[in-house]
DNA sequence: ATTACAGTTGTAAACGCTTACATTCGCGGC
DNA sequence: GCCGCGAATGTAAGCGTTTACAACTGTAAT
């Protein structure tokens, strides 16, 4: 190995003028600088990392720490596994914003059950394998819901951290995650304003699960806000397309007239309702409409294609990382939720005519006081409410 | 920041002692041990991963080189997007590893011009990159086609390093890819032997793309093989929806009858194929059949789901740390190429009835001799042939 | 010649950990 | 009581950088 003495003996000069060669900082004489140069590339020469992070006492690295899904088929990919391009978009836009510094990104990967929401009772291998990673990055992005809050908390106290994606209701954490709150209401707002649907069954997400409790109650805000519009009942699936097609399957099996629309808390869910509605021969929008939530890839492929909400994940990890560098520089920081603004897909589930397709910002909408934002959640922390039946 | 020394004081012991608690090597008292624990515990200490890997001269991290495609609309998932899955799949297989040593993985992304596999005319900086990454990791994976090989060259002299998945001409290089050969071999003779095919149209990929070149020879050998099977023309793509497109506006412009089947070196290509082919209203697989390759998501959903080829990234990755980890072990090994077998994933677009999915392991088929294999290719390092029209 | 000073370069002390080696401890056998 | 010996612990020298500070150089003003 060819260290930085090497290349000083090489070229005849101390390791302090190498090190300031190699940095461009400090005054060095032309001719100095040349000899060095051509040591270095004579040498073959590259700084030891390690070296380097221990005297500066900064590693320029940083951490991000994602979900595995379990229980997928290896080999084989389908619309559950769908959902994890989530996190690899956000990978990609914490990668970029890292590379425009020339730091490095560390990855770990966490399994969840496949009760979402749920980690496994491994809890104690997490914490210290995450305690070990910190010990080797500046700052950590630590995916929603992978790791159990104190174990945040715990890590937060040691380092800088930011939860990145979903909703939390992590008391005093720095979070950026998407607008549900908003996403949720002007999608429900277009099926009850702009369709003049007015009896909505909800397919929700695990009762515990927070994004879905926010999307749940940014959906009772706009019933309530539109007198003659009720909600016919609710399910509360696993956010997957199974719980979706039983969603459907319980829906139709209560008889009785159909919901006007069919509101579901992911998209996984909302194709599962497809499906089942296909197989029992109830058009899609005309006799009900289907919405989903995150606009996954296979939203705009199904059939009629999926009306839903997108969220920036990409734009997620680079603010993510932005507000992570400056928590870096600045660890003295106030926590921060920062919420970034969705936007409402229309395809045709929800009534478009076929082959509609609108891309809407959606305006941050400010939640009605005493409704359950994130942010007054985050500060609240009142009990997940029970999902009604 | 906790030190070792500080726990060292706090237990009244040696930093030897609290090292070796740590490590749990070396004999320590019960009672002592406790109370370094104890220590450990109270202060909240985490050893300094910089400091380690000095010590230890040693990082217990490696790093993984991808691709990022540019281009691709952002906040917007679609085909091409999906090929990204790859990656990401290689680099679950590879994190599983990863994470059994308790090593840590560093990620860089490298983009590539949308003309694929002609990296972007940014070698100096790519290479400064990998250079400074390789001053942080004990061994390097990466990404086919992403690094011009003098760099992986450069790079290997340093340390260990495996090229991943895609197929590779690089002399003397560690390579752990797709037994391309033996599946394009597997899906044409399916084609051919099956289906009574026996008039075939080629939808190339790039002419300087080893893995479509492999592909090609592999179709070739099998016409050999079948008297009376020709190939009625080919066209060389860039491996994107739009190209398949492109390449069957062609094909029909050209008059004539239809061939048997259409053979597209990748599955991106088969769907621009199919969907050209529906707006004509030309049936699949009944006045023409289409083939991919690799079985991108995508290709189970379209109409009719696409037969092509499977490629297990995700073991690719299992398979390139593994000797990875053997070739820091003993960096001294012989450079080896491994390839993994595919599957030949059947549905309908080949003929088979409507609802088929049947999935074939292929088994290893000797390239004849003269045959451009991956191997031989490697190392004879011939040119890539001119693609005929 | 002397001095002052800016521009260069060298010296050596960290950084936090591991580990070879030296030292001490405790205990049984003499 | 002393010796010997294995077990337990301590000492201190690295590991390859960075960087504060000291030391030197050369130039220009005195």
């Amino acid at each position: 190995m060819v260290t930085l003495y090497d290349v000083a003996r090489h070229a005849g000069v101390s390791t302090a003028t190498v090190s300031r060669v190699l940095h461009g900082q400090g005054p060095v004489r032309d001719s100095t600088r040349a000899r060095v140069r051509a040591a270095i590339e004579e040498l073959g020469y590259v700084p030891d990392g390690a070296a380097q992070s221990l005297a500066r006492n900064r590693k320029d690295v940083i951490g991000l720490v994602c979900v595995e899904h379990t229980g997928l088929k290896p080999n084989q990919y389908d619309i559950e596994s769908m959902s994890l391009l989530f996190y690899d978009e956000v990978m990609r836009g914490v990668e970029a914003r890292i590379r425009e510094r020339s730091w490095s990104l560390l990855i770990t990967f966490v399994r969840e059950d496949e009760n979402l929401g749920v980690p496994l009772p491994e809890d104690e291998p997490v914490q210290s394998r995450l305690l070990t990673l910190s010990g080797k990055v500046d700052g950590l992005l630590i995916g929603e819901g992978v790791v159990p809050s104190p174990v945040v908390t715990e890590l937060a106290r040691r380092l800088p951290v930011v939860v990145v994606a979903g909703d939390t209701a992590l008391r005093g954490a720095n979070v950026v995650s998407a607008d549900n709150w908003s996403g949720a209401h002007a999608l429900v707002a277009h099926l009850v304003a702009g369709h003049g649907r007015r009896r909505l069954f909800h397919v929700d997400g695990p009762a515990t699960a927070p994004d879905a409790q926010t999307r749940r109650l940014a959906m009772r805000s706009v019933i309530g806000a539109h007198p003659g519009t009720v909600l016919t009942g609710s399910y509360s699936g696993r956010f997957t397309v199974h719980s979706g097609e039983e969603a459907a399957e319980r829906l139709l099996a209560g008889g009785g007239t159909l919901p006007d629309a069919i509101v579901c808390a992911n998209d996984q869910m909302a194709i599962g309702v497809l499906r089942t509605l296909a197989a029992r021969r109830i058009r899609v929008p005309e006799e009900v409409a289907v919405v989903g939530f995150d606009d996954i890839f296979p939203a705009s492929l199904c059939d009629p294609p999926l009306t839903t909400v997108h969220q920036p994940m990409r734009k997620i990890g680079e603010r993510a990382c932005d507000r992570l560098f400056e928590l870096i520089a600045k660890p003295a920081l106030r926590p921060r939720v920062e919420l970034l603004p969705t936007e409402l897909v229309i395809r045709s589930s929800c009534g478009c005519p076929p082959g509609t397709l609108t891309r809407l910002p959606v305006a941050p909408v400010a939640a009605p006081a005493g409704a359950c934002t994130t942010r007054t959640r985050a500060a609240q922390g009142p009990k997940p409410e029970k999902t009604e039946r």
